[in-house]
DNA sequence: TCTGGGGTCCTTGTGCGA
DNA sequence: TCTGTCGCACAAGGACCC
């Protein structure tokens, strides 16, 4: 492990506008136009736009319909999520030529710790160009790198090395930015503190409230007032940051802790039958997932969201991990069944976490003789599964106007389409 | 303007055993 | 036996990130 005082250099490189520039590979006559990705339905956001969009106000998680009346003229295409993972995959692939160290944060960026291998590809400024070319040239795509002494500086210069938006034009962003060690202070002080990493809107209102407006404030205020505001953790967090400092290794293989899937309606739900046929179909695709990646998880969580965004969470935790879908339902059917979903429901998820190697259960059920052979069935349906596909079997209570109604990973991504 | 889906991490409250 | 408290695990929710 690295620590603070072991020089390193970090870089982050970032895609620009990386769901559309894939799809403007495909669809050229589209460049210079604004193009936005996402949902397509009412409650749909964007999931990325084109710089020409964001000249109108048009950024990611902007609901969609918002997004439609800010910029009618607007291309708004659906996400194609499996497209962009084939795509990403090359991008890594471009990132491994330089360092093994690439910690993937999601389908389009990454942070790279290059301190071995400045002796090879040159200083940290020339690796990201160097990067930005092998990019541009095999994948036709535009990235953005930032270069510094740890991951938080990293991500911020890449945000400085962009390309910005303005109402009238938009200007080319340097591609490559670098924050020499020494000139960190000089680089944060200006910033304003919501540029810092764990201040979202919560957070600004409280440091808004003491009179800290920039990352300069922050640094000047003494602990105990930050501490009284936001809490030990986040008071001494945000005081590192403030000074700079962040001595996070840059972690290749991070495990998951958590698996889940999560659903917003087109229509709200309103009777148990709906509701619990929703559940079979997100615990069915969540232990999928669990089995093919051979872990089972301790926790299992309900997730419930009304028709008035009021959202609710319920937990069960197990003494051994459980990957079998029946036993999911035993533990959240009657956890459902508590709740009353008269009022409308408009999300519903479910996830595991405390993930561990799955564990054969025996119960007196199991070793009854005429109790079915659950985990067999299961091995059966991922067997057909990974040869024809996840929507060429499911459960019965899955199927609709005659066809079954798989879970798509990342298909609704950005939210659902609305009702036909 | 009205809010997706995949996550991680933290805080607070509570129950329980030592 | 009763009471206080400490540590731990868990539940629920909030905030944040891309």
């Amino acid at each position: 492990m690295s620590g603070p005082s072991q020089h390193r250099t970090i870089l982050h490189a970032d895609m620009d506008a990386f769901f559309v520039s894939v799809e403007l590979r495909r669809r050229p006559e589209l460049a210079g136009q604004p193009v936005v990705v996402g949902g397509t339905g009412n409650r749909g956001v964007v999931a990325a736009a084109s710089y020409e969009a964001r000249r109108f106000g048009v950024h990611s998680a902007l609901p969609s319909s918002v997004a439609k009346r800010r910029c009618p003229h607007a291309v708004f295409l659906p996400g194609d999520h499996a497209l962009y993972s084939e795509v990403s995959k090359q991008v890594r692939e471009i990132f491994d030529r330089f360092t093994p160290l690439v910690e993937p944060l999601s389908l389009d960026e990454a942070f790279l710790d290059v301190t071995g291998a400045l002796r090879l590809f040159g200083d940290g400024r020339s690796i990201g160009r160097q990067i930005r070319a092998a990019v541009r040239d095999e994948l036709e795509l535009g990235c953005s790198v930032g270069v510094a002494p740890n991951k938080f500086l990293a991500k911020l210069a890449s945000v400085e090395a962009k390309p910005i938006a303005h109402r009238d034009r938009i200007e080319p962003g340097d591609g490559v930015t670098v924050i020499e060690p020494g000139t960190e202070q000089a680089f944060l002080d200006p910033l304003p503190v919501k540029r810092l990493w764990g201040v979202g809107p919560a957070t600004l209102e409280k440091l808004h409230r003491i009179g800290i407006a920039s990352v300069a404030d922050l640094r000047r205020v003494d602990l105990a007032i930050l501490t009284t505001s936001l809490g030990t953790n986040q008071a001494r967090h945000l005081s590192a940051l403030a000074a700079g400092a962040d001595d996070r290794d840059v972690e290749p293989d991070r495990d998951a802790k958590s698996i889940g899937h999560e659903e917003t309606y087109p229509v709200d739900k309103h009777t148990p039958q709906e509701v619990r046929r929703e559940l079979v179909r997100l615990v069915d695709a969540v232990t999928q997932r669990m089995r093919n990646q051979g872990v089972g998880a301790r926790t299992w969580t309900l997730k419930v969201r009304f028709a008035g965004f009021t959202t609710i969470t319920r937990s069960i935790t197990t003494s051994d991990t459980v990957d079998q879908a029946y036993e999911i339902i035993d533990l959240l059917g009657p956890v459902l069944d508590g709740i009353d979903p008269s009022p409308g429901v408009r999300l519903l998820g479910v996830s595991g976490s405390n993930l561990g190697e799955p564990v054969a259960q025996l119960s007196f059920d199991d070793i009854a003789v005429d109790t079915p052979d659950w985990t067999a069935t299961t091995d059966a349906l991922d067997e057909i599964r990974s040869r024809f596909g996840t929507d060429a079997i499911g459960p019965a209570s899955s199927i609709s106007r005659g066809r079954i109604d798989p879970v798509r990973r990342g298909g609704q991504q950005w939210g659902p389409d609305d009702p036909s």
